[in-house]
DNA sequence: TCTGGGGTCCTAGGACCC
DNA sequence: TCTGGGGTCCTAGGACCC
């Protein structure tokens, strides 16, 4: 009997927040769009923009006023964030209710696996459907790729926009994905294209047909990895639960002007520090790793962190560390950009096991060092108290000491 | 007076331990 | 008289993606 293999979907929103802005104000549809940054500020940079300013050269990651060179009638709007999160979760939900193996990978994109789907339709029509419901009900287009697995769905559903619907089976990757430009291939940005366009690699196919060896001392793991993809293997799962599995929390600010006054600095980090507490909080998580960004006025940017000894929550605390890291590292260039970042989360609600373990341990550790200190008492009488002679070895010495200050106290206590 | 802000994963060296 | 090998943690930087 023949496997019969994975049916992965790729849902991809056509450039999602313009999508949206032209959903709540149809008289912009049509017309060249842009979302951006504040424009006053020089954060101004295009975020997204609609399929007429595209077709002007207007760009992704532009600066505005070179956005405005291509298309001087181009319409600006400030991204409403909380505006493009309802929709998302709209759209998550007409998903699920499909399949309860959906990935959201980011707010506009996520994966599905219909593998078992099990609906009068077969996939490229339940696809369809898919696609004119999120039309009909929320008015915004999106393309969906149709493949055995992550990678291929990914580079389906990038094929055909807006509104597309793109099968890409293994067979068909000879002709539709090997002769696609190398720097088109999902996971190889511009460094990387470069690297491997010096060894003659130029396309999908290329890097499908080169030794993975030669990959491999170029690029490390990723090469082998790479190489994989380009032949159509990707066995990663679809994970619903990854989108819980968030590893840190940050807020960076580009400043108005570049700065070199601590007072202006420090407020900057009081603030950021702010928003990231506020954010552990509602995630119902703390941290045990600060890391601050600095990025100078050459754009020179470090990174900086402290893997602390406790938890910490507040913006009191994070704030604190903050300032400590940007007073120990900071060349006293002026700044463009500062960032802070809370690492090495842990949910709170696992916080309190981990406590009584810790608890547990240590009270189990005590126990043992009551008996060598009973053994030691025999041997060395009263001294014991004065120094630890024979100290444990498995257990870290200033516990040690700690201990033998609390067995001392205790001791006396007991004499009076 | 060019290039935001949110992330993830990988690498590599040094410290430290067994 | 000379120096292994493996594992983990910490730190910093880089590549990539949306």
């Amino acid at each position: 009997m023949k496997r019969k293999g994975r049916i992965i979907f790729h849902v991809d929103m056509n450039s999602f927040y313009a999508s949206v802005e032209m959903a709540y104000r149809p008289e912009l549809k049509g017309k060249p769009v842009a979302i951006a940054g504040n424009p006053e500020e020089r954060r101004g940079i295009v975020v997204t923009s609609s399929y007429e300013a595209r077709a002007r050269g207007v760009k992704t990651t532009m600066p505005l006023w070179q956005a405005y060179e291509h298309c001087p009638e181009l319409i600006v709007l400030r991204p409403n964030f909380n505006r493009y999160r309802e929709a998302s979760k709209h759209i998550f939900s007409i998903l699920s209710e499909a399949t309860p193996f959906v990935q959201p990978v980011s707010i506009d994109e996520g994966y599905m696996d219909l593998t078992d789907y099990v609906g009068e339709e077969n996939p490229i029509e339940f696809a369809h459907k898919l696609q004119q419901r999120i039309l009909n009900e929320l008015d915004l287009p999106c393309s969906i790729g149709i493949a055995p697995n992550k990678f291929l769905a990914k580079m389906a559903s990038d094929m055909k926009k807006p509104l597309g619907i793109t099968v890409l089976r293994k067979r068909e990757i000879k002709h539709t994905l090997w002769p696609l430009d190398i720097g088109e291939m999902y996971g190889v940005g511009q460094k990387t294209a470069e690297k491997l366009k010096r060894i003659e690699i130029h396309t999908i196919g290329d890097l499908a047909n080169k030794d993975v060896l030669t990959l491999k001392n170029l690029l490390g793991i990723n090469g082998e990895r790479l190489h994989q993809r380009a032949n159509g293997i990707d066995n990663r799962p679809v994970d619903p639960d990854a989108v819980n599995e968030f590893k840190s929390i940050g807020n960076s600010t580009t400043l108005p002007y570049d700065m070199t006054d601590l007072t202006n600095i420090y407020k900057t980090f009081d603030q950021l520090s702010k928003k990231v507490a506020e954010r552990l909080k509602y995630k119902n998580v703390v941290t045990e790793n600060i890391q601050i960004m600095i990025r100078y006025h050459d754009r020179k940017t470090i990174t900086r962190s402290k893997q602390l000894q406790d938890f910490i929550e507040t913006k009191e605390e994070i704030s604190g560390w903050a300032k400590r890291l940007f007073q120990q590292h900071w060349n006293e260039e002026p700044v463009r950009l500062l960032g802070v970042t809370a690492q090495h989360l842990t949910p709170k609600n696992e916080l309190s096991k981990q406590l009584d373990l810790f608890n547990y341990e240590q009270e189990a550790e005590k126990e043992k060092l009551y008996l060598a200190m009973d053994q030691m008492k025999e041997k060395y009488g009263d001294e014991v108290f004065i120094q630890l002679r024979d100290p444990e070895p498995n257990i870290s010495t200033s516990f040690q000491k700690d201990f033998l200050s609390e067995y001392k106290t205790e001791e006396k206590g007991s004499d009076s």
